[in-house]
RNA sequence: GGCGGCGUAGCCAAGUGGCUAAGGCAGAGGUCUGCAAAACCUUCAUUCAGCGGUUCAAAUCCGCUCGCCGCCUCCA
């Protein structure tokens, strides 16, 4: 059973799907306008989990993550570059896949466009007109707030409060202050559709109704974005879809928290935002994905070198164990025996740990998608694996390929659900880690060094052989004189 | 001003009524190693911002205080 945080009731509830077996998802995607940031690749991260569980739990997953690429910051872009707007969406829409592919995440089943659902927008304004819950001025349409008697129960504000917090100037003209606009008519020059209300583009809200309701239905499972978007953009949404429907939109609503620096909500406007590819080029895109799921999804979460630090070392310990437990199972058949006739009694417990490590994972996951915890649950196994591989000369060699066989089974069942650790070893330091550290020596130079060191080790020129470690860890390079001979890795 | 959230060890971070407060990083000691690293073992919060209250029982519920943050304007 799932249990999920529903902004719109403040709790923990359990997930009850539309139709059985099924859950529809929407997510709010970006305004491509620029290049995403660290905050956006949250939001995608956790939803691409939280898709991929439901996958995992058995359901018939559709999952919906538009982009808007008609707005004002997308014409203001097109004048700066002096192309067209349509140009701009497409630039960072590739832009964008391009940063979600490096990340893990996966595509969404639909990932439409606000202009290609004009059409569908128009119809859901009509349909507000016609009930009296907007209204038609000067070529605008607004949304008529007064007549939606449950506007601010999302947000749980009522409207006395939002007026006496008012920070804009209203538009004298609107009926009411707080209402919104659905359609805007088009000035000169910008990007325009014909409306009953003459030419003109959609309000910002309007799209995701009309994506929602064309691919997902009138009423939904889930609908998904950052904190941000609670209001004005998602109390507007559901305005505008239980107006014109006159159904529930959406059953759980979940929102992620901010990606902060030095404690401040990482945003544009403050300016102290990184974009996904600048911490691309700097840290591998497993250690940012696994710092993202390192904390809960609806908490905030700090940037900060050392916590990418940190998101580094475990991966470090992971492929190290993921090592150790390949080296030993490589060429080795599993053998037909009952694991009870050859686990000896006290590794039975770890055995039955390993046997049950999904089900502690979907326990993990089932509460509001923890990944923290999910995380670190698999970490105390990575330890009893390191501990079980420390004696497994010891262990009964059939018991020991059944016991470990079973170990990375398991993580590689939850490594698909989270997205991380599915990497081989020598990828994640040979490949990945390679390449962001500051080695200044080329692979074929380490082997040669290498090689030099075992033969002074080979005579016992323990001089020699400290010497030439040296050389290699002035240059970022550390040794690993282990059974199978000496390896090395980048500091 | 209105509304909402957060404050758990040196750092990151789970835990929201009841077994010894997960896990990781860093630190200390040890095993192993020619040296080293990794790994393993031991150690590392009688205590959960502070003060009161409810309860047989609270980090977890309630109240107040302090500190921080977010939304109310485009925002993931």
């Amino acid at each position: 059973m799932i249990r999920l945080y529903n902004t719109l009731t403040g709790k923990k509830e359990e997930f009850v799907p539309v139709t059985p077996g099924v859950m529809h998802m929407y997510a709010c995607g970006v305004t491509v306008y620029d290049y995403s940031h660290v905050g956006h690749a949250r939001g995608a991260v956790a939803f691409d989990v939280i898709q991929r569980y439901f996958r995992r739990r058995g359901y018939q997953v559709k999952y919906v993550r538009n982009f808007t690429d008609v707005d004002d910051k997308i014409i203001n872009r097109a004048k700066e570059e002096g192309i067209s707007p349509a140009a701009v969406a497409k630039k960072y829409i590739d832009a964008y896949q391009e940063d979600m592919k490096r990340l893990g995440v996966d595509r969404a089943d639909v990932e439409p466009l606000a202009t290609d659902h004009i059409r569908e927008m128009i119809d859901v304004i009509k349909r507000l007109v016609e009930k009296g819950l907007a209204y038609p001025l000067n070529g605008d349409v607004y949304f008529r707030v007064k007549n939606f008697p449950e506007y601010g129960k999302l947000s749980k504000r009522n409207l006395d409060d939002m007026m006496a917090g008012a920070r804009v100037e209203v538009d004298a003209r609107k009926e009411y202050p707080l209402d919104f606009a659905l359609w805007k008519a088009s000035k000169p020059g910008e990007p325009a559709w014909d409306s009953p209300w003459g030419p003109g583009r959609p309000g910002w809200h309007i799209e995701c109704t009309a994506m929602g309701f064309k691919h997902l239905g009138e009423t939904f499972d889930i609908h998904a974005g950052g904190k941000d978007l609670i209001f004005p953009h998602h109390e507007n949404e559901i305005a505008q879809s239980e107006g014109s429907s006159g159904k529930r939109f959406v059953n759980y609503w979940l929102h992620n928290g901010f990606v902060n620096i030095n404690q401040e909500k990482m945003s544009k406007s403050l300016g102290n935002f990184f974009t996904i590819r600048d911490i691309l080029d700097k840290y591998d895109a497993e250690i940012v994905r696994l710092f993202l799921l390192s904390t809960h999804y609806r908490s905030p979460i700090d940037f900060s070198d050392a916590n990418l630090k940190d998101a580094r070392a475990g991966l470090d310990r992971f492929y190290t164990m993921k090592e150790g437990v390949r080296n030993f199972l490589a060429g080795k058949k599993v053998p037909a025996v009952k694991p009870e006739e050859v686990i000896e009694a006290a590794d039975r417990p770890l055995y039955e740990k390993i046997q049950n490590f999904g089900q502690t994972f979907e326990e993990a996951m089932d509460d509001d998608f923890n990944t923290a915890l999910a995380i670190g649950i698999l970490y105390d196994l990575v330890r009893d694996v390191n501990k079980y591989l420390a004696e497994i000369d010891q262990k009964n060699v059939q018991a020991a390929i059944l016991l470990l066989t079973a170990a990375r089974d398991a993580f590689d069942d939850v490594s698909r659900t989270l997205g991380i650790f599915l990497r081989e070893p020598e990828e994640w330091f040979q490949g990945a880690r390679l390449g962001e550290s500051k080695v200044t020596l080329s692979v074929e130079q380490i082997e040669r060094y290498i090689h030099e060191r075992n033969e002074a080790r080979a005579r016992k020129d323990w001089a020699e052989a400290d010497r030439i470690r040296k050389v290699l860890d002035e240059a970022g390079v550390a040794l690993f004189d282990r059974a199978g001979g000496t390896v090395w890795k980048p500091k």
